[in-house]
RNA sequence: GGGCCGCUAGCUCAAUGGCAGAGCUGAGGACUUUUAAUCCUUAGGUUCAGGGUUCGAGUCCCUGGCGGCCCA
């Protein structure tokens, strides 16, 4: 505590001891003109390539064949003259090391027992054995710092709390294999959905995310500010409406993978901002987008888990082969309450019912309205298969096709997985007139005050007036895909979520 | 938004209102075949923050912060 071994810019006496313990040695390293950070280590093959390479050599054997390693030091077994060490790539194979005094000398070995600590970075220059044990291993001719950790790694076999996992990512993939499993899962599962539409022949585009008007979706968006046009824009809470346009335009099948943003509530299957897939096909319709969104969902799982049957993390199987359940709203609803429910059924009727299953019922609801929220209230949880959920009442989904047999109805479907919304998919309306008359109604619902409603988009209406052909179009969250493929919660199949300061 | 639970050493966790502890990690020492090595010695604390009750608060009360679970 008196020494004065860390440089001036460190506040040293508010440092825990293990941190000044680190800082010291890097210290020491410099004064000895070796470098804690060199620009370079020696490095021939990856631990992965030995263990595959002599996956089949017998124990206890010398190879004489020379390499030069790196990784990260995670476990330290240090004798008086030989040494231990288990290395850690980044792909998580692990490779053990030796260090013995006659093959490095007494003044090397000592400075790795000085000097290196669990967490470090190091390059480990020797040759290919097995120990007396079996395990294949470098034994050094000398090492190297790649980079000296100056933080501690956490006790690596008791599990991280779950918000040091998520604060410190970093961290948890460091010392946890599955938080850097999630995120090959999530990498393989977005690159099958981008082969999945590619092979189908759709186009892949970007399309604003800073945007003059807010729509596509009914949500509150996040405001910020354009210094140059000196007026305020939104982040975009869904592609939809530039899409369109580009189906007007000629682009015939056209889909986009990125992130929308709602400035709304944060929990286990909410995140403010997130990932979605949302993909547009000329000449389809909701039954077209079904059982492509089916093939999809089943590609990547196919891409995951060489099957349809995917394994969740607590080692649950949950098969998305075959063909899914297909339902209706109404259908569902009728059948929760055990009474003949449809688009007829008034909005009396429907606060009877809502109040025999104690749903709390907002008076500004429309009729269409409290049927999604019985639907929510009695149904939803309970589809943990996936399911189709289909048709839906006009008045909350404006941008929907009529349904061809049914007036009132909607052609919209809503999938369910694992009890929440994975994705949804309309026939999409194109209607200009009938369009701008929605939009109005959701312009003087957003001039009333109602923060989530639509703005009237006149470009986009411009736009329709060309001509949209009759299509189908769908939206997918991506992390919730990961959720349904894993298990997971969306903070863990996120990999730097938002979070509250610190 | 409501209810419940939690926050203590670098990490994971203990501690009837009465001396703040353990394991791992760290430091010093022993060990040329270890696998979360072992053995001896030892250091490490603004108990989330701020108030209050009390002779005495990690513990009880209040306010706030952060997190988790359940409900809406």
């Amino acid at each position: 505590m008196t020494e004065q071994n860390t440089p001036a810019t460190e506040p040293a006496e508010d440092l825990p001891e293990q941190m000044r313990v680190r800082r010291a040695k890097r210290d020491r390293m410099l004064a000895e003109g070796v470098q804690p950070y060199p620009v370079t280590v020696p490095r021939t093959i990856s631990l992965a390539q030995i263990r595959e390479q002599y996956a089949e050599l017998p124990t206890d054997t010398a190879t004489g064949d020379q390499v030069s390693v790196t990784g990260r030091v995670i476990f330290i077994r240090s004798g008086g003259k030989l040494c231990f060490v288990t290395l850690r790539e980044g792909d998580g194979t692990e490779l053990q090391a030796m260090l013995s005094l006659d093959r490095v000398g007494a003044e090397r070995l000592e400075e790795w027992k000085r000097l290196v600590d669990l967490g470090d970075l190091v390059a480990v220059t020797g040759e290919v054995i097995t120990s007396r044990r079996g395990e294949l291993s470098v034994l050094a001719d000398s090492w190297s710092m790649s980079a000296k950790a100056l933080r501690p790694l956490p006790v690596a076999h008791k599990p991280l709390s779950e918000e040091t996992r998520v604060r410190q990512r970093y961290v948890d993939l460091i010392v946890r294999p599955q938080a850097r499993d999630t995120v090959r899962t999530r990498a393989t599962v977005v690159r099958s959905l981008r082969e999945s539409l590619f092979r189908r022949n759709y186009l892949e585009v970007e399309t604003p995310m800073l945007q003059l008007l807010h729509g596509g979706a009914t949500a509150r968006p996040f405001v910020t500010h354009s210094n140059a046009l000196d007026t305020d824009l939104y982040l975009r809470i869904a592609p939809e409406l530039f899409l369109k346009r580009a189906v007007v335009g000629g682009i015939d099948r056209v889909f986009e993978i990125n992130r929308n943003f709602r400035n709304e509530g944060m929990d286990s299957t909410h995140s403010p901002e997130f990932a979605m897939l949302e993909a547009y096909q000329a000449y389809a319709d909701y039954n077209v987008m079904q059982v492509q969104t089916r093939e999809w969902i089943q590609e990547a799982a196919q891409a995951v888990a060489g099957s349809h049957v995917v394994t969740h993390h607590d080692g649950t199987e949950v098969d998305l082969g075959g063909e899914w359940n297909q339902i209706t709203l109404f259908g569902a609803i009728s059948e929760a309450l055990g009474e003949e429910v449809t688009i007829e059924t008034d909005l009396a009727q429907l606060q009877r019912y809502a109040e025999k299953v104690q749903l709390g019922v907002d008076p500004k609801w429309s009729a269409g309205k409290l049927a999604e929220e019985l639907f929510e209230h009695l149904v939803q949880h309970t589809l943990q298969a996936p399911t189709f959920v289909r048709d839906y009442p006009e008045q909350t989904a404006p941008l929907t096709a009529p349904h061809r047999e049914t007036p009132g109805l909607t052609e919209k479907w809503d999938l369910y997985v694992g009890g929440f919304e994975l994705a949804t998919a309309y026939s999409e309306l194109v209607d200009p007139v009938v369009q701008r008359e929605r939009l109005h109604a959701q312009s003087l619902l957003a001039a009333g005050g109602d923060a989530e409603a639509m703005q009237l988009d006149e470009d986009f209406l411009r736009a329709m007036e060309y001509g949209m052909p009759p299509s189908g179009g769908m939206g997918m969250g991506i992390d919730r895909l990961l959720m349904a493929l894993t298990g997971l919660g969306i903070r863990e199949t996120i990999l730097f979520p938002l979070v509250r300061p610190e």
